[in-house]
DNA sequence: TGCGCCCCAGATGTATACAAAACCGATAAT
DNA sequence: ATTATCGGTTTTGTATACATCTGGGGCGCA
């Protein structure tokens, strides 16, 4: 099965689709979304509208209205800044436990993989962003893993759904491509010193290191709405933001 | 049952029944919670049901599993511990960027007032354990509003909505109360330092302050567990704890 | 025996009709 | 001018019948 809409039920079709509407900003924030309205475009009944706004709801992108209805969230800069530093205090958190509690040897190990392979790309012609994006994804939820707290764990995933609060968010911004590759190498850096920062135990360093590296994330999105409006454009991942 | 909630809709009798049910441990972590069943039991459809079953998973009492069903979430000591830890560092930042970006003079004030209060409830014979709680309720919130970022404020009310998370768990404890009262004065230092850490524009020591406050809170939840098993019993806030 | 298939019981998914409540505007009283 | 209140309209809440899916036990076959 692909991951298209061809899932199984109208719930997960209908979160899908809704999900897809919010993130992309066909849906802005403050719009109120009424069950008859949405099952009758949908072609569906109001009771798997109804389980899907509540998933929304779920995730963060819908908020519950007092009456009993959903709006749509609405994200503004100072949102998206700040989820980015949240998921830069969370993956501190995350780098230090590791560091506190010990990380065992493998899990090292498999870290020091992932960034292995992340060279390896780099050592192409030309970049394999797909590649890149992916790998990144895997260390940043290895990262998470290795705190060895499923509070924090879960915790870190739950923001990372995030599109825009996503390691990986912004990579696939074609128009920046070129001035974002010269910030990799950076990156890779900071990859590199905080699992050794982990590694000897060095529970303050780890956390400011991850600290540190979510606020790149933060300076692209900072460069990005400081750039004319026809490079945001291309940046899927800013769509959702209140106009 | 003993509260006698004439709220309006069964969803959300059904939903205050079952948190609290999930809460007092008399559903235990792991136990699936089938629709049918839950529905016959409270006398009322299945489609309240669902409703406050998707509440629960909002409020992460419940999982979802595969299929589509629900299972009582369960936590363990390492989760309590590392949720509590968690609030520390949440808070920690809230103070952090409260003193970054400068807080105004009524929120510092508003703050003050509150220490103030809990000041006088110490200077009364017998120490209000109602009252200490509320305020002490009202300290963390206003510390959460501090942070001037709705991200932060959110991700905090959140956590403290698990109650062996919140800043006042472990006060109901009555069989505690003497000597938790002897900690209570050493919290109120770590109050009025923190604020003034705010009001200095110190960010590191406000957050570092933050942090060890919550500590406080981590290390009864410690002693409790190391104490007997009688004297577990009357601490509501540990009920949930798989057996 | 071990594997796989089928089938059924039990669970969730969906549609729909009706009930209840929330919202909104108009109107009237002060 | 402000507020209170009363309809009707819109929207959500609930029950229920039926559809569909899922997981497991038993049976047949290699």
């Amino acid at each position: 099965m692909t991951t298209d809409h061809k899932t199984a039920t109208h719930a997960q079709r209908a979160l899908i689709t809704l999900r897809q509407r919010i993130l992309n900003g066909q849906l802005a924030g403050g719009t109120r979304l009424f069950e008859v309205a949405l099952a009758e475009e949908l072609g569906i009944s109001r009771t798997p509208v109804r389980a899907a706004l509540a998933r929304l709801a779920e995730e963060a992108l819908l908020d519950r209205t007092s009456g009993g209805g959903f709006v749509v969230r609405s994200f503004n800069v100072a949102d998206v800044v700040d989820t980015i530093e949240l998921r830069g205090v969370l993956e501190g958190t995350a780098a230090r436990l590791a560091a506190e509690r010990g990380t065992p040897a493998e899990m090292l190990a498999e870290a020091r993989e992932i960034i292995r392979q992340i060279d390896r790309l780099f050592a192409a012609d030309i970049l394999d962003m797909e590649g890149y994006s992916a790998l990144n994804t895997r260390f940043h939820a290895h990262l998470a893993r290795m705190s060895q707290s499923d509070v924090i764990q879960r915790q870190i995933e739950r923001i990372i759904a995030l599109p825009f609060a996503s390691p990986s968010a912004f990579l696939d911004d074609h128009s920046h491509q070129l001035a974002l590759v010269k910030t990799l190498g950076a990156a890779q850096e900071q990859h590199r010193a905080l699992i050794d920062a982990i590694a000897n135990r060095e529970g303050a360093r780890a956390e400011s290191l991850a600290r540190e590296h979510a606020r790149a994330a933060r300076r692209n999105v900072e460069s990005l709405l400081g750039a004319e409006a026809a490079l945001r454009e291309g940046v899927p991942s800013l769509a959702i933001l209140a106009s």
